[in-house]
DNA sequence: CCATGCGGTCTGTGATGCAGACTAGTCTGC
DNA sequence: GCAGACTAGTCTGCATCACAGACCGCATGG
């Protein structure tokens, strides 16, 4: 048989398992900058994600309350600064979730034009 | 400068491209199962996916409005059967999606543990 | 004739993504 | 010394959306 018996039954098993909260799109440009360079403050990430300052700090929140980032209050001479850090936590889950989306993304199937069997409603 | 000059801005902005509507994990599961049999009815998507009904159908109808797929009423026998199947657009939106995503996976970095330049705020 | 199961739609609710407004404090120009 | 502008960051409100359960129609089995 194919190399992936049920086709669909078992990518759809792997694609519901993908972990949602990385898997949104600004969470997931957040993870994979803070992956990069390991440290980032507010606003290098506001300027690397585009995000707006509201949206940004909503997602580090979210983030940090999964304990996937540690938000760590700093100062920068007077003026107040925030360093955030993806936790061991977080740096496993998005080595999870980037391994499962390229399993996933190599299994995205090629589009077959024909009509072929497998989509009956039976069994 | 590193391998990757914007390091995470342009991978940002890729993912921030990704499109939405397909990048949901349920419509991923829909979209890639009819990518893969090019037709299904309800009840199979319902099978694959793993969907209840209600979120099912409310997915197809987004779709459609998306003019991703169009569904088919048919009767078997007597009984209504609903048919699903992509649209040229919806076959142009999942080899992107699928082409974007392939890049996007294959682009996020391995993690840095020391703590690197370039996440400075300054410029 | 009634009960059960299959096929499918509809409505309500909770969560959440998003953006703009607001605050606190610093620095520059007059 | 004062006013204005800017940086840094938080908070609130709105719109959207995913999800699930309830509901309906039809056909079939007892």
């Amino acid at each position: 048989m194919t190399t992936d018996s049920e086709t669909g039954a078992s990518r759809a098993a792997a694609i519901a398992s993908l972990d949602r909260l990385i898997h949104e799109p600004a969470r997931l440009m957040i993870v994979t900058v803070l992956a990069t360079v390991a440290e980032a403050d507010f606003v290098y990430l506001v300027r690397e994600t585009g995000l707006t300052k509201g949206n940004l700090g909503a997602h580090l929140v979210r983030l940090e309350a999964a304990g996937y980032l540690e938000i760590e209050k700093t100062f920068r001479g007077k003026v107040p600064r925030t360093v955030c850090r993806l936790t061991d936590a977080g740096l496993a889950a998005y080595r999870m979730y980037r391994d499962a989306l390229r399993r996933t993304a190599d299994e995205l199937p090629e589009v077959r034009a024909g009509s072929e069997d497998g989509w009956l409603n039976r069994a």
